[in-house]
DNA sequence: CAGTTCATCTTGTACGTACATTTATTATAA
DNA sequence: TTATAATAAATGTACGTACAAGATGAACTG
C-alpha cells in the first residue's frame, strides 16, 4: 500500500470521505495533482482511474473530475450496466407497424440499447398487463404506439408513476391527450386535409370519406376531411361520411361504400378519401366487383404510402407517412431524454420537444383531374 | 468505440464470449498482445485493465492474465426472477417476418416471458455482434432465424458455447446446418415440388423458377422444382432456371424475365414458379408492362400466401406458410426446452423435437389450366 | 447586444522508456 | 536425486512525451 498511486488515491478518498469534496463537487485537475503530490500526470489518472471504477469519482472530458453522489449509487440497480428500451406498440405484424419499430430498434441497438417488445392488441387490458410489468422492473426509457388513443385511457395511473419514477417515456403515431406527453407524431389534420384538398383541386365535388374513429390518427384525419371542405366552400353530405372502428374494419366499411355507390342517386361521388391504404387497398377489390373502375369512374387516395400503395394495378395516390423515420426519431428523442435525465447538474430537460411531422402528398395514378381546361399528364 | 484500445477490449472479449478462451486459460501476455495488434503496451493494459475491472479476466504477476469464471458470477445474478427470451431475426419489418414474431411474442408473453428482438438485417457481423451481446447476458431461451443459411456460417463458434453454457436455442424457418438444431421449419422441398406439380397438372411443359439462393429455402424450393420436373418426366430448360440474392432482389429477376419473355422462341414458357409472393407481385407488374396477361399468357405461382396475395387485381395462387402459427409453435418448443432443462433429474431432453410442416396449397385465380380435356371453373 | 471565433484548460488516447516484483523454468551444485 | 541459484518471463509501478477532443470563457465581430 505504499506505492505513489495509492498514496494519492488514499488522499483523494479521505478528502471525499470527511466531506472536504461534496457530490458532484469539482476535485482539482490531475495537472494541480501532478504539483501537489510530486507525481507523473500517468501515476494520478491511475489512482483516479481507480476511484472511478470503484464509484467514487466520476470524469468529464473537457470540465473535470467530479466527486460521485454515492447515495444515489446505493439503488444498486443497474449492475448488468445493460441498457433496456421497451417499445409498447398496438400491434407488431400489421402494416406500417413493423417499420416504426425497425427504425427504431437499429436506431437504439446502435446506441446499445437492448430493445423489448410488447404488443397491446389494441386492448387496454393488455396495455395495463404491460405497464405492470415494465414499472416492476427496470427500463431506462419507453417508447409508446397508444392503444385506442381517441377513446379515454383507463390507465393513466400507471402513466403517471412512470412520471414519478422519472422513467422518460414518449409517445409515437398518437398519443393520449390527458397527458402531454413529449410526442413523436404526424400533423393528421393537416393530412386529412390535403387528402380531400387534392381531390376538390381536381374538380372533384362529391367525396366520401371513410375513417377510422377509435383512434386520434383517425378522427384527425376525418376533421381535416371537414376544413378541407369548408374551407373550399365545397357542400359536405352528411352520407358520404363512413365511420368505423377496429372490429368493424373487414365489413362496415366495404358494406356502406356498396350502398352508396349501387343507389341510383344523381350526385354520385367522383372521389373517395380512405382512413388509410390498406383500406383503400380493399375498397380497390369491392370497385373492381362492382364495376367501377378507378381513376375513370372514381377517384381514390390513400394515407401512409405503405407498400400496399405500389402492388396494385392501380398505384395508389396517398399521404406519406414517415414510418421508419419515425421510429428514428422516437428512438432519438428517447435517448435525449434518458442522457437529459443523467446529466442531472442540466435539471432543463425542456430541450427535448416534441416532433410534428408535416404531412406530404404522393401523386400516383388512382386519382384523375376532373378540370376540364387542364391538361392531364 | 473505434479507439484502439477499445478494438484490442473487444477483439479480447470475442475470444472469451465464443470459447476460445476457456475459464482460467491463460491468454497471451502484454508482450505477445502488443506484437498481435500492432500496439504499445500501455494500451494493451489499458484494455485488459478494462476487462479486469468488469470482470472478464483476472491477472496474476508473475504468471500472467486468465480467463474469468463468469458462470459462478452468473448464477448470483439471477436474482430478478425475470424470464427473458431473445429473438433473432434477419428482418423486422419485411414481409412475413412481422407475422411469425407477433405469433412467437403473443404465446411467450402469455407464459410470462419477457422478449427482447434483435435483427441481423441479414449479415453475419451483425448476427456475430448480437450473439456475443446475448452472451453476455443472461437469456433463458434463443429463437434464431438464419443469416444466409444458405452459406455456411463464421458465427458456429458462438452457437457451441451457447450449448455449452446450456442455453437453450431453436432455428425458425431454415437452420445452420452444421448445427443440426432443434428447428422449427416447413418442409420447403416438397413445398418447391408442389408449385411445379401444380403447374404441371395443369398441362404445363415451360416453367420458369426464379429463387433466392443466398438462403435455405430458397434452394431447398428450387430442389423441389428440379425434381417435380424429374417426376412427371417434363424436359427442363436451364434457361428457365433464373436466381438470384438478397441484394439482386429488386433487379436481377426482373431483367432475367423480361428477357425470356421478350425474346422470340417457339417454345416460350407458359408458367412461372417464384420464389415468393414478395418476388410474385414485382413481376406480375412487369408482366403487365409487357402486356402479358395473368393467368391467360402466363400462369404464375407465389409461396408464402401472403397479405401481398390477395392485393393485387390477379390473386396470387401460393403455397401456405404457417407464418404466425411457426412463431408460436417456436415459442412453445424453446419453452419446452426450458423446463426440460430445469427438470435436472430428467437429463434425456431428446423428447423435443423438432417441427416439419407439410405445405399445402392455395388455388386462386393466377394460375390457368391447359389441358383441353377439363372443364375448368 | 447577440452571436461567433479563438485561446485555454480539461480529460482521453497513444506512444515511448525504465525498473520493480512475482512466478516459473532452467541450470547448477551438493 | 534433490535443493539451490540463476535466468527468463510475466505483470506492476512510474516516469516521460505528444496530440485529440470536449468544455469554457474571453475577445471579437456584425
Amino acid at each position: 500500500m505504499e506505492t505513489k498511486y495509492n498514496m494519492v488515491k488514499k488522499a483523494i478518498k479521505s478528502k471525499i470521505i470527511d466531506g472536504t469534496f461534496t457530490p458532484h463537487q469539482k476535485i482539482s485537475s490531475e495537472s494541480e495533482l501532478m504539483k501537489q503530490f510530486d507525481v507523473s500526470r500517468h501515476t494520478v489518472r491511475l489512482a483516479i482511474g481507480d476511484l472511478v471504477t470503484t464509484g467514487w469519482l466520476y470524469r468529464e472530458q473537457g470540465s473535470g473530475t467530479f466527486c460521485a453522489d454515492r447515495s444515489a449509487l446505493d439503488t444498486k440497480q443497474n449492475v448488468s450496466n445493460q441498457k433496456n428500451i421497451a417499445i409498447i406498440t398496438t400491434y407488431i405484424s400489421d402494416y406500417i407497424f413493423p417499420s416504426i419499430i425497425r427504425g427504431a430498434e437499429s436506431r437504439l441497438s446502435e446506441n446499445g440499447y437492448q430493445v423489448s417488445i410488447f404488443s397491446t392488441n389494441n386492448d387496454h387490458e393488455n396495455e395495463k398487463r404491460i405497464l405492470e410489468k415494465i414499472l416492476s422492473q427496470q427500463f431506462d426509457g419507453i417508447i409508446i404506439e397508444p392503444t385506442k388513443s381517441a377513446y379515454s385511457n383507463p390507465n393513466i395511473g400507471y402513466y403517471l408513476n412512470l412520471e414519478r419514477q422519472s422513467i422518460p417515456y414518449i409517445m409515437i403515431n398518437a398519443y393520449y391527450d390527458e397527458l402531454e406527453p413529449i410526442s413523436v407524431v404526424m400533423d393528421e389534420e393537416k393530412g386529412g386535409f390535403m387528402q380531400a384538398e387534392h381531390l376538390i383541386k381536381l374538380g372533384h365535388k362529391e367525396i366520401i370519406g371513410c375513417f377510422k374513429t377509435d383512434d386520434m390518427q383517425g378522427t384527425k384525419r376525418m376533421k381535416g376531411f371537414l376544413k378541407a371542405h369548408r374551407h373550399y366552400k365545397i357542400p359536405l353530405n352528411p352520407k358520404n361520411i363512413i365511420t368505423y372502428n377496429t372490429l368493424e374494419k373487414w365489413s362496415k366499411p366495404i358494406q356502406e361504400l356498396e350502398k352508396l355507390l349501387t343507389t341510383n342517386n344523381p350526385d354520385k361521388a367522383t372521389g373517395l378519401v380512405c382512413y388509410n391504404d390498406e383500406l383503400a387497398i380493399k375498397l380497390l377489390d369491392v370497385l373492381r366487383l362492382n364495376n367501377i373502375r378507378v381513376p375513370e369512374d372514381l377517384s381514390i387516395i390513400g394515407y401512409d404510402d405503405s407498400t400496399l400503395s405500389e402492388v396494385s394495378e392501380v398505384k395508389l395516390t396517398s399521404i406519406i407517412h414517415p414510418k421508419s423515420q419515425m421510429g428514428r426519431d422516437a428512438a432519438n428523442t428517447i435517448i435525449d431524454l434518458i442522457s437529459a435525465k443523467i446529466s442531472t447538474k442540466n435539471k432543463d430537460s425542456s430541450q427535448v420537444q416534441s416532433i410534428v411531422y408535416s404531412p406530404d402528398i404522393v401523386i400516383r395514378s388512382s386519382t384523375k383531374d376532373l378540370n376540364p381546361e387542364t391538361i392531364t399528364s
